[in-house]
DNA sequence: AACGCCGTAGCAACCGGTTCCCATCACGGA
DNA sequence: TCCGTGATGGGAACCGGTTGCTACGGCGTT
């Protein structure tokens, strides 16, 4: 095999065109493909690109109007396993539709959030995906409002993806997913056991997700003529060790539930450790649930009963939506289902009083 | 809050200079910040600039040389909790070094790999940092030679990151961890409960992460003076399903085991499902131990005893070494350290005969 | 044999920026 | 009053590509 030597100086398309005697021009065409060339001039201009393992610069092609196009992911923390298969979704779909995928996390910063918007407006970016819930204040609709403007101006488009939608009249593309719906109906299954006293382990108290989460939770509820013991809903964040912390504090304050919805699939891990490091049975004598039917819900011990959220699907349909809109046409606004996946962490009460 | 009503065509910085009655020029001067503008004229041109919400075009601005440098990260799967934790450290670091951060998915296949790595030539992107491990074959030594060298006359740098090394003289950086180590000081460890008959759940067969462990699962039992059964080796994929397979199968063929040391935590999880299923009891009938210590290891029951592999430093030295490296300067080659994160799930063997 | 057409390749303008180099102007000192 | 000088801003070349338009040469046709 030959192998070039450390060329250090990527050559140019003069480079070729010097070296098989032609104009750049023509080496333009030949690499287009579509242009008339003769046979021998294409194989002087194919010798000397392989000769000098030359490659068209993108960004120069991207300027001149044939480039590669580029889209944009944003979300807080790749690390979460739902943000994980969002991500993945985005990814495979981008790169089917020939697109290359810019990724970042703002480590839910709003500062980091608006410089990379800004970054990806300047890279001209097809697309920039928000992602993951958020506080949805009136501060939160303004600026995302100005971002979707900035970026509608621009040519590009703003899609947000599981994350508040904003006054109509704002640019966007919203794809959504039901967090209140997939609540209602786990907590109903949870009630139509038998349980009256539901630990609601949530989120971040003012976080959309598990607003939502929280909404369904209460209307289940509702349905059935209860109103839940407000001390009996908990706040903290969205990671495992939120959820350990929580659950320890709650036995600990001898709270008296029966069952626990946790805000994620995250969040009753941890909460299932601590129930059984305090030598409690699940569900004998607590019974739990999750949501997001992450990859592990199901190698918890019990199996964790939860709701099923697609999040790839939700990835590959925002990039798509975003993609293959056409220009004048009015704002999407997708809301995806999610179904109750029943395993073995959620039983009828203990017939005894509640702990 | 004024809001410019869609501008649909992005404004150059002629329009601005136009708009300001300056030249390209002296636009370009006052957005560099540098060369000396009097007020008067930068109030104008700074005008003009908010008047289009003007923002530069990153492309043109690289193509000229001084753009913001972007970086690719290429990986099989995101979705895998080591991987995103990796691509979580790259990105941080990346986005701490104020680059920009493209990502890949290959799916496992090389066909994928090669064409992105030849876009992330055409893009000039400063490090192209390949994730996981792999068959280790000739042709993937050839063939990641040829891409580093192709990189490196290109301007651009190759980093394996937990990738088998490539033979010397490739242009190109490895940081790795410590697979064999770990897994030695592991299995040492779990033999050294007693057991005698440890199955090794590994991944595929030709991965050199799995490969690596296995090594270590070997050279712990020499050690030991101990030769492992090699009907002990059994081997599937990295997936929490594949776990759970190989251990059914392995449960119906009769294999005498007292404890089984999983390639990986999500193998680890699927197996220790298959247990419970099978309604033994870890550690009291069979000890079991994973590898990667993902944040969910603590959260199985029993909390699983793994290694500890600093993937999140590894993404991180990853881009730091590739991009703060002299250009004269040697190959780097690092290993990181692991450590044994001893939990529940390892105990001494059923002092009855094993099953 | 002359004409015209078609296939092919080159020139130059352009994409949207940056920057070198030079012209201009105002100001202070001699 | 004249000149040197430093502060400013413009013109044009350049970064690395693409593409519209034009020119040239060889061929078939009448």
């Amino acid at each position: 095999m030959t192998r070039k030597s450390g060329d250090a100086s990527r050559s140019t398309i003069r480079d070729v065109a010097a070296r098989a005697g032609v104009s750049a021009s023509t080496v333009s065409r030949v690499l287009g493909g579509v242009y008339p060339v003769s046979a021998a001039t294409r194989g002087r201009v194919m010798r000397a690109v392989r000769d000098l393992d030359y490659v068209a610069d993108a960004r120069a092609k991207a300027i001149a109007g044939v480039g590669t196009p580029t889209l944009a992911f944003v979300l807080e923390d790749i690390t979460g396993p739902s943000f994980a298969h969002m991500a993945h979704g985005v990814e495979r779909e981008a790169t089917r539709l020939g697109h290359l995928c810019l990724v970042c996390s703002t480590e839910g910063d709003v500062r980091h959030e608006l410089e990379f918007v800004e970054m990806m407006r300047a890279q001209r970016a097809a697309a920039v995906i928000l992602v993951g819930g958020t506080a949805d204040t009136p501060e939160y609709r303004e600026r995302t409002h100005r971002m979707a403007d900035s970026l509608a101006s621009a040519g590009s488009r703003l899609v947000l993806c599981g994350r508040p939608p904003l006054d109509p009249g704002a640019p966007v593309t919203v794809i959504e997913y039901d967090n209140e719906g997939g609540a209602y109906t786990l907590v109903a299954h949870v009630l139509a056991q038998g349980h009256r006293r539901v630990l609601f382990l949530g989120g971040r108290a003012d976080h959309t997700t598990a607003l939502g989460r929280e909404r369904g939770y209460l209307a289940a509820h509702r349905a059935r003529g209860l109103t839940p013991d407000p001390s009996l809903l908990l706040h903290g964040d969205f990671t495992r060790d939120a959820g350990h912390r929580l659950m320890q504090q709650a036995l600990k304050d001898g709270l008296e539930f029966t069952a626990v919805v946790a805000a994620t699939d995250m969040v009753a891990a941890g909460a299932l450790t601590a129930l059984h490091e305090a030598g409690l049975t699940v569900p004998g004598d607590v019974s739990l649930a999750g949501y997001d039917d992450i990859p592990f819900a199901r190698d918890l011990h019990p199996a964790l009963t939860t709701v099923h959220v697609p999040y790839e699907e939700l990835g590959r349909l925002a990039v798509r939506t975003a993609l293959e809109r056409t220009p004048g046409a009015a704002d999407e606004h997708l809301l995806l289902g999610t179904h109750v996946v029943v395993r073995d962490s959620v039983g009828p009460p203990p017939s005894r009083s509640p702990r």
